[in-house]
DNA sequence: CGTATCCTCAAACGATCGTTTGAACTACTC
DNA sequence: GAGTAGTTCAAACGATCGTTTGAGGATACG
């Protein structure tokens, strides 16, 4: 009864890859339905518009990646023996494994986009899908780290989302060797990310 | 005879504010020269296209906050009292100077737009004109991170990068308060940037 | 004054954009 | 197998894009 669920599923996988190389902007529809093998207008009927494809670009992906989130931090979460490290590895483990798993691997490079692009509307729709899940980061961060005034804590926090959306979109200089497996390779990353991380949360 | 000089820097000022606002893409010429006060056709003119507008909107203020952290670091580098706070501040305090004076505020977010952009061309005018500066810089790093090897090294750099230029392009959550003078606030900040990739640099 | 140079202007160019339309095709119900 | 709802299709819509054009204004020099 269904079968443009498939038509849907190509033209979000077709716009997440153009989303990534070429911005919202810089990638039109024509493109998009091209690479996604389907009919122009498929769009504006699946989704309605450009926009609400944007979103749902994002809902897809940030779906899964915050509920991986949440489940790993609940269980860790108000436990004494918890660590900085195990919450940092709470928030950056799900979504190194999305960039290599999946085919999602070029949604962090969006949602770096969708962080440089000040649009109003977007940061809107992320925040109230998905602030929930910051802040009970933030509050575990806040156990963790009794020394910091709320006003520090903020700050570091924004510091470790730049520098690990910097580096998960991408720019990571370090490239895998073909002696390394990328399963090794994505403990060995995700290991750089978090002792950076907490030893920078730790400031004195 | 150049009464066009004031034409130029009217669409470079323009031209800044609308980038960092809507994107590259997202900024028209009409949008733009209509800001500008100036005629559509100016910026063909003086600029040849747009592109060439983009490299120069960069050129502008990039030269003058290379040639500001490279001065700020000569002063430091090699020196064995030098600290590793000493060469953050060197890198940090001229782009939050250019932030907050000489009405630049905004090219930090437009900095950071090229960052997710990955443009290829954008990319390697900046790293042809302005690579020399990001050498210079590791190689201080280096020097007082021996115990660093050059993978971790260029990983910690780039973690740092993402991390100011997130913070700088406005996402800072934090606000000045109305009883903190604008050069107390900015020092502030400052500290807490130093602070934080110092740190995070020293991770064991 | 005449002319040469630099600059500005309104208007138009072809291309591409997101979106809409109405007909054709498909699959399922009665 | 006629009817219906869901989907795909080629074609066109008006709007906007970056760029070009050619006439006209401004200024300096002989």
């Amino acid at each position: 009864m269904n079968s443009s669920a498939s038509t849907k599923e190509r033209i979000l996988t077709a716009a997440e890859a153009l989303f990534a190389q070429r911005g919202f902007e810089g990638a039109s529809l024509r493109q998009l339905t091209a690479a996604a093998g389907v009919n122009l207008a498929a769009v504006n009927y699946h989704f309605g518009s450009k926009d609400h494809l944007v979103e749902q670009v994002f809902k897809r992906r940030l779906d899964q990646l915050n509920a991986r989130r949440l489940a790993a931090l609940k269980q860790i979460s108000g436990q004494p023996e918890t660590t900085l490290e195990d919450v940092l590895a709470a928030f950056i483990r799900p979504a190194l494994d999305l960039s290599h798993d999946g085919g999602g691997g070029l949604f962090m490079r969006v949602l770096a986009r969708a962080f440089a692009e000040h649009d109003d509307d977007l940061r809107k729709f992320l925040s109230e899908n998905y602030g929930h899940v910051m802040r009970q980061f933030t509050a575990e961060f806040a156990r963790l780290l009794p020394g910091l005034s709320k006003e520090e804590l903020y700050w570091r926090i924004d510091l470790v989302t730049g520098a690990l959306t910097h580096a998960m979109s991408g720019f990571g200089i370090i490239q895998r060797k073909s002696d390394v497996s990328e399963t090794t390779h994505r403990e060995q990353t995700a290991e750089h990310l978090i002792r950076f991380a907490a030893s920078g949360l730790r400031a004195p």
